[in-house]
DNA sequence: TTTACTCAGTTCTAATTTGGAACCTATTGT
DNA sequence: ACAATAGGTTCCAAATTAGAACTGAGTAAA
């Protein structure tokens, strides 16, 4: 199968995937989201090329997740900033730093840190049930097919636990 | 920049994205989150070539993602188990899920549901602040780098508010 | 008014990565 | 003996990427 296809299988990830699953897109979000907004900084701080740079924020734009907003006349320029859809994958990003800071860090820890506006502390979000609260992991929950899914392959089901 | 050196930036989400920001890693969990061990499951289920597969997982076995266990001796067989690390990604392929039901759906709405058994609502989980429990979105977090960045790049300094 | 400089890209080519089909190895079943 | 099953590996054409050079519109300095 096509990369390009996979956009149009009947599954998020997929679907997601298919907008920020490029090598350099989630680095480009995660500029973005430390509030990085004009071309040359971009390519400043990634280090990838002008081409590629240009490529994925074109595509950005075209999805919604950025907006190329003029912020000069004469001459004309723009910057990328993130839309509502945008700001939505900031739980991607987070989950990624909290899983490259428990996993991936060196010994000098974590190269940023997060404080929570709310509470002031120092934090690291992590997965909760909005219903009842409690943090969840692969464990706690189960998967069974949606409507779009019953009607499309009826036949599927997941397998009983999330392992 | 070559792809194969974004695990050396001093950046937790370069840093994940070096093991799983690949074209098909992050669907190959998807499917090992399903409950999909085998080389021919993970095949039929994903439509990528065998080669591009078997490399795949080779290399999330070498991280640690994955475990290759034996299942049967003569011929000796094998599948390929989530270890802690691996199931440490759930965030990752749940906020991709989250953001595809959200903004990727069909009219037939999201392809699969979510329940979770502690509550046993349908539900998908949000971020969270694991201290004072409040639901966190871009706007409510702020940045500061961390001691290991301190170190390297004492001048770094994020911009205050992340849009 | 020439020259240099900034910013935001585009164009070009070589190198790398990927997709897809065919092949290989070991074993079981008929 | 022959086909089937499972889990790969090999090969080549096609697609994608990296990196450097170039473009174009305007500003600033000499």
């Amino acid at each position: 199968m096509r990369w390009r296809d996979i956009g149009d299988l009947p599954c998020s990830v997929a679907r997601a995937l298919s907008v920020v699953g490029d090598r350099w897109t989630l680095l480009v979000l995660r500029d973005a989201f430390l509030g990085i907004r004009r071309f040359g900084d971009f390519h400043a701080d990634l280090g990838t090329s002008r081409h590629r740079l240009a490529d994925r924020l074109y595509k950005l734009v075209e999805h919604g997740v950025l907006a190329r907003v003029p912020y000069a006349e004469r001459p004309r320029r723009f910057e990328y900033r993130l839309t509502e859809k945008g700001r939505d994958l900031y739980p991607v990003v987070v989950s990624l730093t909290r899983w490259g800071d428990r996993w991936m860090a060196g010994r000098d820890g974590p190269p940023i840190e997060l404080v929570h506006r709310g509470c002031g502390r120092r934090i690291m979000p992590t997965l909760a049930c909005p219903e009842c609260g409690e943090g969840v992991g692969a464990r706690d929950m189960q998967v069974r097919p949606g409507r779009a899914l019953r009607k499309k392959a009826p036949a599927w089901r997941p397998t009983e636990e999330l392992r």
